[in-house]
DNA sequence: CTTGGAAAGTCAACAAGGCTGACATAAACT
DNA sequence: AGTTTATGTCAGCCTTGTTGACTTTCCAAG
């Protein structure tokens, strides 16, 4: 009964360890807190020119791979089409993505960063590369694909999917 | 000159292709999507009560550490006084929470969950530890506390301390 | 050629959850 | 007595998410 409360069973005595509330909580918390930190220095910077967190995404996905269509990068955001387009908005009007109609389908919209477009770009994941460099060289290559892994399978299957065509298709 | 403009120096023959910019384009888009993962349970659940995923953390962290005070929890979460305020007031105000004043210094107020507290806590980390339960099972203990290690790393460092508080405290 | 439907864009309204600034209160400290 | 600290609260603003309704464009099937 004492642990009945915390859905633990501890079966016998292998090493599943990992495997207990505990760890897990520590798991969760550990995301809560790099989240943060990854996401403050690219905040940083995008404070300065009054963009988002919204607009850093739609930059980096434009920049993954030019030519996008507007619902591919609705897919890959998970955002609805009216939230995505009024980022697209701004960063078609301040010049930084161009917006081109599509050649065989011209209802589709094809998404290039301009030369303004891949500056910020530059800047914003130079900023958030530093970071993650840093983490990587302290912990070690096995550490580092440990830390792939897990975030692979906490992923939706979907996004997974997503993930692995950017890891193959490159 | 070919990867010049792409921050990365070859150096030598040694084992670094995980410090590529690539590989670290790799590691934030997986940060990116896993995040969502992370949070896609707990926020369905929270969608039934009507909250948000700020009241999630606030539970979390009075269920952490029964009786934290108001300026500590804001120092963990990292949010304005008045953001976390609105918060906490709804989860008094509906019974979850419990705000007692302080014995030593009466300003304190100290925070605790309440019995109904307690069941929402529980259901939203339940949800949030099944997904990082079958992750870290699929992923095996190395790769577990690879991942861990590397999530350190990433974080700010006074938000570091916080998380290691919990590890040696606990 | 017409029409159905997909892709895209736009307008309006709303909510959550950040933020700042100003101000109030009580309690502790000096 | 005066200052600092902890907390709460009001008002207003911003970003970014949501839904719903509607239009325009245009491919493709009938």
């Amino acid at each position: 009964m004492s642990d009945r409360g915390t859905g633990q069973t501890p079966k016998s005595g292998e090493g599943l360890l990992f495997l207990t509330d505990d760890q897990l909580r520590r798991g969760i918390e550990a995301m809560f807190f790099a989240y943060r930190g990854f996401t403050a220095d690219p905040d940083r910077i995008l404070q300065q020119y009054s963009y988002g967190r919204a607009h850093h995404r739609a930059i980096h996905f434009i920049k993954r791979s030019p030519g996008n269509t507007v619902n591919n990068l609705l897919d890959i955001l998970g955002v609805t089409k009216q939230s995505l387009n009024r980022v697209l908005r701004s960063l078609i009007v301040d010049g930084l993505v161009e917006s081109r109609v599509g050649k065989q389908d011209r209802r589709e919209r094809h998404l290039y960063l301009t030369d303004a477009g891949q500056e910020l770009e530059k800047e914003l994941s130079e900023a958030q590369r530093s970071r993650m460099r840093a983490a990587y060289r302290d912990a070690g290559p096995e550490a580092v694909a440990g830390f792939r892994q897990v975030l692979e399978q906490i992923m939706d299957p979907e996004m997974r999917r997503h993930f692995q065509t950017i890891k193959e298709g490159a």
